[in-house]
DNA sequence: ATGTAACCGAGACGGTACGTCGCGTCTTTGT
DNA sequence: ACAAAGACGCGACGTACCGTCTCGGTTACAT
């Protein structure tokens, strides 16, 4: 059933991921489909995983730029066209119903921003970024890869990922910022 | 009928932003509907055009932090509730189907992106950040924006806005990066 | 007008006949062609009068027979194909809708039942046929053809009218029934 | 939802048999109705065959006017004004798409007429009338019966039936048709 | 060896929405 | 003034999925 999920998405894409396509490509009852799995977010989650594509390992270079350029990479690695096309359908689902997103950002993205989270608190521990920035930089990677990803914004290859590592990076070097002028006073909120 | 659909996202959300709901909460027939948008997609866009949430207006404070918080600030104070869920439904249609994507990256993303490109350009030209990062920052404030929003991670109020400025701008000190370490030599693609 | 009307018969049938289709075909509004005409029936009937089709010589040559299958004949002549498709998109309306059936009725029918009711009177006249025969006979003439021409069963050439022709005025024949037995006793109604 | 159909029939009319209108009476859904009948004019003719009043015994007097007129008796007695309604929407179906006339010509008439055959074939073989008139009449007895019915002409109760058997049956009379003078030399097509 | 339960395919079901067509009415625009 | 152009509310078309449900049939285990 998830293959035929897999196939599905390389085939047809995201708008052809139906519970009805799934299940007459499986050659499978709808009924099975909904006794394994409650949801086409779980049915994609889970040929998410079968497909393996998933788990990045986690790079110890030494410091953040190396760190960040393998991990960025091999993420960009992992995300073959089919992935895309589940990634573009779970982004569909998440964004047309807040349970759903709920449950991608939870069970989901979670691990995979504890992931990228890991590397940057090394990089705290190391000195090399502020503590208060791991969330804005975690934000920065996935948000720039799902915005791309969702938009058709440009390539995800390897020269994006070394272009993204560099420019998060070049917050590395800032460690003391030299006298920057004090913002205007804007109301707090 | 755009009202019409501003209220039903409102109330709906984007689940029950159907071309039968809008027309009939409009009083109008689909036809009507079909006749004035080719699809749900453009009478989306057509809506938050209309709900004029639309246009940021750009900030000049000299420097690119001031800048960026600024405008941060206002796209926040763009982003009421119904727009937000807007956004919802045309990422997700946008997720759903590449033309559409297609569609929305060149109509309606471009000329967000070529604002805070502009931005990011004076920056350049001030010498505040090298030029081949603009893109990336691009996407790092972007990506950001619509990856919390589809997936519901945080708030998007000032305080993010602020953060997400302040992590951008870090790159802001590093001119001259201070001997990095070379990268391990990874293969180029 | 009418000439789209009959131009749209012939080439789409009765079921493309519609009020959208001939205005279109005729480069005229909508509006207009209701100015015109009340309804669709109406301009059907008014393109067959234009074709021309339809006014059958009464034949007068002494006897029923011949009258019988000389106008049978003529009817047949002035069926074209055009007409004959004319003339199913009037049974479909009339079939529909019971005021429309009335109209044909009695400003289409009639006309037509009267001429072949003064062939039969004729006859009457003649003593070739008895004068309560003369409805019976009139729907069995327009009755085959509408049915045939409804149903599409044979064809409608002049083989058909001959064969018709001779078995109503097999009728002629038999001025005094020879002693038919009695009926058996039904119930009157 | 055969049911519904024929209740529909009774008060809309057949302008009013339209497949929502049925699948709304039968508290149905749409789907349903075309998983069981692939179109309206199927539908229809099920509703018939359920309302029962579709089957005519074959009377067997000994004689073509006995049995014409009991025949007819029959068939009008059958016909009552649901099944009219019936009727006539098969007739608006038949006469705008030439399939749907296709299907209940030899799906639908052709037994009635290969009831109405059977009786004039014992007729022929008794001598009463000859064998080639046996298709006019059948032609005569149903086309008198659908141009009265979609017309409106008259009413068909018993006193049209024995109308019409009795001038059906006065063909009867004539086996030697008494030298009738030769039809005037029309050309043969 | 047989009874029984679990599971499955198949697909029917009531719904909602899709995008299109035709209806008859109405308004605008231009001649 | 009248006509083209076409917008409008309406309702039906036939199709696709949704998630639920009820069927039989077939395993495979327990008796």
């Amino acid at each position: 059933m998830l293959d035929a999920t897999l196939a599905l998405a390389a085939e047809a894409g995201p708008a052809g991921l139906s519970m009805e396509a799934i299940a007459r490509r499986a050659g499978v009852s709808k009924e099975t489909l909904y006794r394994w799995w409650p949801s086409k977010i779980e049915v994609i989650l889970a040929a998410m995983v079968e497909h393996g594509q998933v788990s990045i390992p986690l790079p110890d270079s030494g410091s953040l730029p190396g760190d960040l350029r393998a991990f960025l990479r091999s993420t960009i690695d992992a995300l073959d066209g089919t992935t895309a096309l589940l990634l573009r359908a779970v982004a569909a689902a998440a964004a047309t119903d807040q349970a759903v997103a709920d449950d991608v950002r939870d069970r989901f993205l979670r691990t995979r921003r504890a992931a990228l989270g890991t590397l940057l608190d090394r990089a705290v521990a190391r000195g090399e970024i502020p503590d208060e920035h791991t969330t804005p930089l975690v934000d920065f990677v996935y948000g720039s890869l799902w915005y791309r990803l969702i938009f058709g914004i440009g390539r995800l290859d390897h020269r994006w990922a070394d272009e993204t590592a560099t420019a998060i990076t070049a917050i590395t070097a800032t460690r003391q910022p030299p006298e920057r002028p004090p913002l205007p006073p804007l109301p707090p909120d």
